[in-house]
DNA sequence: TTAGGGTTAG
Protein backbone atom coordinates (compact mmCIF):
# COMPACT_ATOMS: atom_id res chain seq x y z
CA UNK A 1 0.00 0.00 0.00
CA UNK A 2 1.33 3.38 -0.61
CA UNK A 3 0.65 7.17 0.16
CA UNK A 4 0.73 9.11 -2.64
CA UNK A 5 1.12 12.29 -1.32
CA UNK A 6 -0.83 15.46 -3.85
CA UNK A 7 1.48 18.00 -3.76
CA UNK A 8 -0.37 21.32 -3.75
CA UNK A 9 -0.59 22.78 -7.33
CA UNK A 10 2.55 25.70 -7.69
CA UNK A 11 1.70 26.66 -10.85
CA UNK A 12 3.00 30.20 -10.85
CA UNK A 13 1.90 32.57 -13.06
CA UNK A 14 4.02 35.24 -14.35
CA UNK A 15 2.09 38.33 -16.06
CA UNK A 16 3.44 40.97 -17.91
CA UNK A 17 2.84 44.36 -18.86
CA UNK A 18 1.22 45.34 -22.07
CA UNK A 19 4.62 46.52 -23.36
CA UNK A 20 6.30 43.42 -22.99
CA UNK A 21 4.34 41.76 -25.11
CA UNK A 22 6.50 39.75 -28.10
CA UNK A 23 4.66 38.61 -31.27
CA UNK A 24 3.38 34.77 -31.27
CA UNK A 25 4.44 34.68 -28.03
CA UNK A 26 1.16 32.82 -25.16
CA UNK A 27 1.27 35.32 -22.10
CA UNK A 28 -0.74 35.94 -19.15
CA UNK A 29 -1.87 39.11 -18.12
CA UNK A 30 -3.79 42.11 -16.10
CA UNK A 31 -5.31 44.78 -17.59
CA UNK A 32 -8.14 47.87 -16.84
CA UNK A 33 -11.11 47.33 -19.72
CA UNK A 34 -11.68 50.70 -21.53
CA UNK A 35 -14.06 49.34 -23.93
CA UNK A 36 -15.58 45.96 -24.58
CA UNK A 37 -18.60 44.47 -25.80
CA UNK A 38 -20.72 41.89 -24.33
CA UNK A 39 -20.29 38.49 -25.99
CA UNK A 40 -22.11 38.51 -29.34
CA UNK A 41 -22.58 35.87 -31.55
CA UNK A 42 -20.16 35.58 -34.56
CA UNK A 43 -20.45 34.50 -37.97
CA UNK A 44 -18.66 31.34 -36.76
CA UNK A 45 -19.28 28.65 -34.45
CA UNK A 46 -18.73 30.91 -31.08
CA UNK A 47 -19.22 34.00 -29.07
CA UNK A 48 -17.32 36.73 -28.96
CA UNK A 49 -16.04 39.45 -26.76
CA UNK A 50 -14.53 42.67 -27.79
CA UNK A 51 -12.42 44.69 -25.73
CA UNK A 52 -9.54 46.89 -24.89
CA UNK A 53 -7.57 47.27 -22.24
CA UNK A 54 -4.84 49.31 -20.61
CA UNK A 55 -2.40 48.68 -17.93
CA UNK A 56 0.75 51.10 -16.18
CA UNK A 57 2.69 51.11 -19.27
CA UNK A 58 -0.44 53.10 -21.29
CA UNK A 59 -0.58 50.99 -23.76
CA UNK A 60 -4.34 50.02 -25.28
CA UNK A 61 -4.65 46.62 -26.75
CA UNK A 62 -7.40 45.31 -28.51
CA UNK A 63 -8.74 41.09 -27.21
CA UNK A 64 -10.68 39.17 -28.90
CA UNK A 65 -12.22 36.19 -27.10
CA UNK A 66 -13.72 33.24 -29.15
CA UNK A 67 -15.58 30.67 -26.91
CA UNK A 68 -18.89 28.96 -27.97
CA UNK A 69 -20.09 28.66 -24.07
CA UNK A 70 -21.45 32.51 -22.88
CA UNK A 71 -19.74 31.34 -19.62
CA UNK A 72 -16.68 30.81 -20.45
CA UNK A 73 -16.52 34.64 -21.54
CA UNK A 74 -15.32 37.66 -19.42
CA UNK A 75 -17.81 39.29 -16.86
CA UNK A 76 -17.04 42.62 -17.56
CA UNK A 77 -20.00 45.12 -16.58
CA UNK A 78 -18.18 48.28 -16.31
CA UNK A 79 -15.04 50.51 -18.20
CA UNK A 80 -12.54 50.26 -15.60
CA UNK A 81 -13.16 46.41 -14.42
CA UNK A 82 -9.94 44.83 -13.53
CA UNK A 83 -9.57 41.83 -16.13
CA UNK A 84 -6.91 38.79 -15.41
CA UNK A 85 -6.03 36.53 -18.72
CA UNK A 86 -4.95 33.55 -18.97
CA UNK A 87 -2.83 31.73 -21.78
CA UNK A 88 -3.37 34.38 -24.47
CA UNK A 89 -1.79 34.96 -27.67
CA UNK A 90 -0.37 38.13 -28.77
CA UNK A 91 -1.48 38.31 -32.81
CA UNK A 92 0.23 41.57 -34.37
CA UNK A 93 -0.18 43.70 -30.78
CA UNK A 94 -3.97 42.19 -30.09
CA UNK A 95 -4.89 39.67 -27.83
CA UNK A 96 -6.27 35.84 -28.74
CA UNK A 97 -7.24 33.61 -26.33
CA UNK A 98 -5.54 30.03 -26.88
CA UNK A 99 -5.48 26.48 -25.30
CA UNK A 100 -6.08 26.57 -21.41
CA UNK A 101 -7.46 30.21 -21.85
CA UNK A 102 -9.13 31.58 -18.62
CA UNK A 103 -10.17 34.93 -17.37
CA UNK A 104 -11.11 36.87 -14.30
CA UNK A 105 -12.63 39.84 -13.88
CA UNK A 106 -13.20 42.06 -10.39
CA UNK A 107 -14.99 45.48 -9.89
CA UNK A 108 -12.44 48.42 -10.88
CA UNK A 109 -13.22 50.66 -7.59
CA UNK A 110 -10.70 52.10 -5.02
CA UNK A 111 -11.12 50.34 -1.68
CA UNK A 112 -13.94 47.96 -2.51
CA UNK A 113 -13.73 44.39 -1.99
CA UNK A 114 -11.47 41.71 -4.48
CA UNK A 115 -14.44 39.67 -5.34
CA UNK A 116 -12.84 37.49 -8.11
CA UNK A 117 -15.78 37.06 -10.83
CA UNK A 118 -14.07 33.37 -12.63
CA UNK A 119 -15.34 32.48 -15.83
CA UNK A 120 -13.90 29.03 -15.00
CA UNK A 121 -14.82 26.46 -12.51
CA UNK A 122 -11.29 26.11 -11.18
CA UNK A 123 -8.94 29.19 -11.03
CA UNK A 124 -5.65 29.71 -9.15
CA UNK A 125 -5.95 33.38 -7.10
CA UNK A 126 -3.75 34.27 -3.71
CA UNK A 127 -2.66 36.98 -2.17
CA UNK A 128 -0.60 38.38 -5.04
CA UNK A 129 -3.42 38.67 -7.05
CA UNK A 130 -5.53 40.77 -4.41
CA UNK A 131 -2.56 42.98 -4.42
CA UNK A 132 -2.18 43.10 -8.36
CA UNK A 133 -5.90 44.29 -8.81
CA UNK A 134 -5.29 46.66 -5.69
CA UNK A 135 -2.44 48.40 -7.22
CA UNK A 136 -4.14 48.71 -10.77
CA UNK A 137 -7.08 50.36 -9.13
CA UNK A 138 -5.06 53.18 -7.54
CA UNK A 139 -3.61 53.40 -11.15
CA UNK A 140 -6.60 53.44 -13.08
CA UNK A 141 -8.17 56.17 -10.35
CA UNK A 142 -5.45 58.60 -11.70
CA UNK A 143 -6.38 57.95 -14.95
CA UNK A 144 -9.43 59.46 -17.02
CA UNK A 145 -11.81 55.87 -17.76
CA UNK A 146 -15.20 57.31 -17.44
CA UNK A 147 -17.09 55.43 -19.39
CA UNK A 148 -18.69 57.18 -22.72
CA UNK A 149 -22.47 56.42 -21.22
CA UNK A 150 -23.85 56.65 -18.08
CA UNK A 151 -25.80 54.44 -16.34
CA UNK A 152 -28.34 56.03 -15.40
CA UNK A 153 -31.95 55.35 -13.67
CA UNK A 154 -35.29 55.45 -15.36
CA UNK A 155 -35.92 58.65 -13.81
CA UNK A 156 -33.48 60.48 -15.20
CA UNK A 157 -33.88 59.63 -18.78
CA UNK A 158 -33.50 61.77 -21.65
CA UNK A 159 -35.89 61.08 -25.10
CA UNK A 160 -33.04 60.65 -28.25
CA UNK A 161 -30.30 59.41 -26.08
CA UNK A 162 -28.76 56.30 -25.60
CA UNK A 163 -27.73 55.01 -21.98
CA UNK A 164 -26.88 51.97 -19.80
CA UNK A 165 -29.68 51.19 -18.15
CA UNK A 166 -29.70 49.01 -14.94
CA UNK A 167 -32.79 47.16 -14.23
CA UNK A 168 -35.02 44.17 -13.56
CA UNK A 169 -36.65 41.89 -15.95
CA UNK A 170 -40.70 41.48 -14.97
CA UNK A 171 -42.02 39.82 -18.19
CA UNK A 172 -40.56 39.13 -21.84
CA UNK A 173 -42.47 38.39 -24.86
CA UNK A 174 -41.74 37.57 -28.44
CA UNK A 175 -43.11 39.75 -31.07
CA UNK A 176 -41.52 38.12 -34.20
CA UNK A 177 -38.12 36.67 -35.41
CA UNK A 178 -36.14 40.24 -35.16
CA UNK A 179 -37.74 41.40 -32.23
CA UNK A 180 -38.34 40.63 -28.56
CA UNK A 181 -40.23 42.97 -25.69
CA UNK A 182 -38.91 42.95 -22.43
CA UNK A 183 -40.85 44.55 -19.83
CA UNK A 184 -38.26 46.29 -16.98
CA UNK A 185 -37.73 48.55 -13.85
CA UNK A 186 -35.28 49.79 -12.31
CA UNK A 187 -37.69 51.44 -9.22
CA UNK A 188 -37.77 54.64 -10.29
CA UNK A 189 -40.42 56.32 -12.48
CA UNK A 190 -39.56 58.22 -15.60
CA UNK A 191 -39.84 61.23 -15.54
CA UNK A 192 -41.55 60.95 -19.33
CA UNK A 193 -44.87 59.19 -19.74
CA UNK A 194 -43.47 55.42 -21.02
CA UNK A 195 -45.45 53.97 -24.28
CA UNK A 196 -46.92 50.92 -23.23
CA UNK A 197 -46.81 47.92 -26.04
CA UNK A 198 -49.70 45.85 -26.17
CA UNK A 199 -49.27 41.99 -26.91
CA UNK A 200 -50.69 38.63 -27.10
CA UNK A 201 -51.08 37.36 -23.72
CA UNK A 202 -49.95 33.74 -24.60
CA UNK A 203 -46.83 35.03 -25.94
CA UNK A 204 -45.65 36.60 -22.47
CA UNK A 205 -43.34 34.37 -20.13
CA UNK A 206 -43.65 36.22 -16.40
CA UNK A 207 -46.63 37.72 -15.68
CA UNK A 208 -49.01 39.18 -18.15
CA UNK A 209 -50.37 42.39 -16.15
CA UNK A 210 -49.71 44.25 -12.97
CA UNK A 211 -51.13 46.58 -10.95
CA UNK A 212 -51.80 49.90 -11.88
CA UNK A 213 -49.28 51.55 -10.11
CA UNK A 214 -46.36 49.04 -10.52
CA UNK A 215 -47.25 49.76 -14.90
CA UNK A 216 -46.43 53.33 -14.54
CA UNK A 217 -42.97 52.09 -13.22
CA UNK A 218 -42.54 49.63 -16.44
CA UNK A 219 -40.40 50.52 -19.17
CA UNK A 220 -41.08 48.60 -22.68
CA UNK A 221 -37.65 47.60 -24.12
CA UNK A 222 -37.97 46.60 -27.96
CA UNK A 223 -34.40 44.14 -28.10
CA UNK A 224 -34.11 43.76 -31.96
CA UNK A 225 -31.85 41.36 -34.29
CA UNK A 226 -29.24 39.61 -32.67
CA UNK A 227 -29.94 40.72 -29.37
CA UNK A 228 -33.26 38.36 -29.49
CA UNK A 229 -30.95 35.37 -28.81
CA UNK A 230 -29.63 36.48 -26.03
CA UNK A 231 -33.05 37.77 -24.76
CA UNK A 232 -34.23 34.18 -25.32
CA UNK A 233 -32.09 32.80 -22.58
CA UNK A 234 -33.41 36.08 -19.76
CA UNK A 235 -35.34 34.99 -16.86
CA UNK A 236 -38.16 37.25 -15.36
CA UNK A 237 -36.18 38.40 -11.86
CA UNK A 238 -33.11 38.63 -13.68
CA UNK A 239 -31.13 41.74 -13.14
CA UNK A 240 -29.81 43.28 -16.30
CA UNK A 241 -27.58 45.72 -17.63
CA UNK A 242 -28.65 46.98 -20.80
CA UNK A 243 -26.16 48.67 -22.88
CA UNK A 244 -26.50 51.45 -25.40
CA UNK A 245 -30.07 51.56 -25.12
CA UNK A 246 -31.96 54.59 -27.15
CA UNK A 247 -34.85 56.42 -25.40
CA UNK A 248 -37.49 57.00 -28.62
CA UNK A 249 -40.30 59.24 -28.10
CA UNK A 250 -43.63 58.29 -30.24
CA UNK A 251 -45.53 55.31 -30.72
CA UNK A 252 -44.05 55.40 -34.51
CA UNK A 253 -43.02 52.22 -35.80
CA UNK A 254 -43.07 50.26 -33.00
CA UNK A 255 -44.26 46.80 -33.77
CA UNK A 256 -47.23 45.54 -32.46
CA UNK A 257 -50.11 47.40 -31.23
CA UNK A 258 -49.68 50.30 -28.76
CA UNK A 259 -52.71 51.22 -26.61
CA UNK A 260 -53.54 54.40 -28.48
CA UNK A 261 -50.93 55.88 -31.13
CA UNK A 262 -52.15 59.71 -31.16
CA UNK A 263 -52.12 60.05 -27.33
CA UNK A 264 -49.06 57.98 -26.44
CA UNK A 265 -47.05 60.83 -29.32
CA UNK A 266 -44.95 61.60 -26.40
CA UNK A 267 -44.35 58.35 -24.32
CA UNK A 268 -40.64 57.05 -24.18
CA UNK A 269 -40.33 53.49 -25.64
CA UNK A 270 -36.58 52.23 -25.83
CA UNK A 271 -35.14 50.43 -28.37
CA UNK A 272 -32.21 48.25 -28.32
CA UNK A 273 -31.63 48.26 -31.96
CA UNK A 274 -29.62 45.53 -34.17
CA UNK A 275 -25.55 45.12 -33.73
CA UNK A 276 -22.87 45.58 -31.07
CA UNK A 277 -22.24 49.17 -31.72
CA UNK A 278 -20.69 51.43 -29.38
CA UNK A 279 -21.26 47.96 -27.16
CA UNK A 280 -24.43 47.62 -27.39
CA UNK A 281 -26.22 44.53 -25.88
CA UNK A 282 -27.52 42.41 -22.60
CA UNK A 283 -25.95 41.67 -19.80
CA UNK A 284 -27.07 39.86 -16.72
CA UNK A 285 -25.96 41.21 -13.79
CA UNK A 286 -23.35 39.30 -10.91
CA UNK A 287 -25.08 39.17 -7.46
CA UNK A 288 -22.81 41.96 -6.14
CA UNK A 289 -23.64 44.21 -8.99
CA UNK A 290 -27.67 43.85 -7.89
CA UNK A 291 -29.05 47.44 -7.29
CA UNK A 292 -30.43 48.44 -3.89
CA UNK A 293 -34.06 47.41 -4.88
CA UNK A 294 -35.64 47.65 -1.16
CA UNK A 295 -34.20 50.98 -0.96
CA UNK A 296 -35.33 52.34 -4.71
CA UNK A 297 -38.66 50.87 -4.98
CA UNK A 298 -39.44 51.53 -1.22
CA UNK A 299 -39.34 55.24 -1.58
CA UNK A 300 -40.78 55.25 -5.19
CA UNK A 301 -43.81 53.16 -3.96
CA UNK A 302 -44.32 55.37 -1.14
CA UNK A 303 -44.50 58.59 -3.95
CA UNK A 304 -46.49 56.35 -6.24
CA UNK A 305 -48.95 54.88 -3.55
CA UNK A 306 -48.90 57.94 -1.13
CA UNK A 307 -48.77 55.57 1.59
CA UNK A 308 -51.86 53.29 0.20
CA UNK A 309 -51.29 49.81 0.27
CA UNK A 310 -50.63 48.02 -3.39
CA UNK A 311 -53.26 46.08 -4.76
CA UNK A 312 -51.57 43.61 -7.39
CA UNK A 313 -51.45 41.32 -4.06
CA UNK A 314 -47.68 40.67 -4.21
CA UNK A 315 -46.32 44.26 -3.29
CA UNK A 316 -44.91 46.93 -5.69
CA UNK A 317 -41.84 47.58 -3.27
CA UNK A 318 -39.93 44.58 -3.33
CA UNK A 319 -39.03 42.10 -6.28
CA UNK A 320 -36.01 40.24 -5.02
CA UNK A 321 -36.81 36.98 -5.77
CA UNK A 322 -37.84 35.08 -9.57
CA UNK A 323 -41.16 35.93 -9.97
C1' DT B 1 -13.21 30.04 -38.49
C1' DT B 2 -15.47 33.73 -36.19
C1' DA B 3 -13.84 39.89 -35.50
C1' DG B 4 -10.95 43.52 -36.54
C1' DG B 5 -15.28 49.07 -31.52
C1' DG B 6 -17.38 54.08 -33.64
C1' DT B 7 -25.15 54.01 -33.30
C1' DT B 8 -30.97 51.73 -36.21
C1' DA B 9 -33.12 53.66 -39.55
C1' DG B 10 -37.78 48.83 -36.67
Amino acid sequence: RSLVVRRPNVTKYTYVKLDELKDQTVVSLYGVVVFFKQPFKSRGTDFCSSLKITDQSNLKIVCTIFCDKLENHPKIFQIGDIIRLHRVKVHSMTLLNTHGFSVVTFDGAVGGPVEPRASSLHFHFDKEDRRIVKELRSWAATQTLRPPLPTIPLSAVQPRTYFDLTCQLLSKAVIDSTCTLLRVWDGTRCSRPLLRVIVERSSVEGPSSFSRQKENLIANVLVYDNHVMVARELKPGDFLRIYNLRAIPGASKVPGLTSNQLEDQDHLAFHLHGGTAYGRGIRVLAPELHPKWELYARKEAKLVCRGEPDTSGGGDAVQTSKL
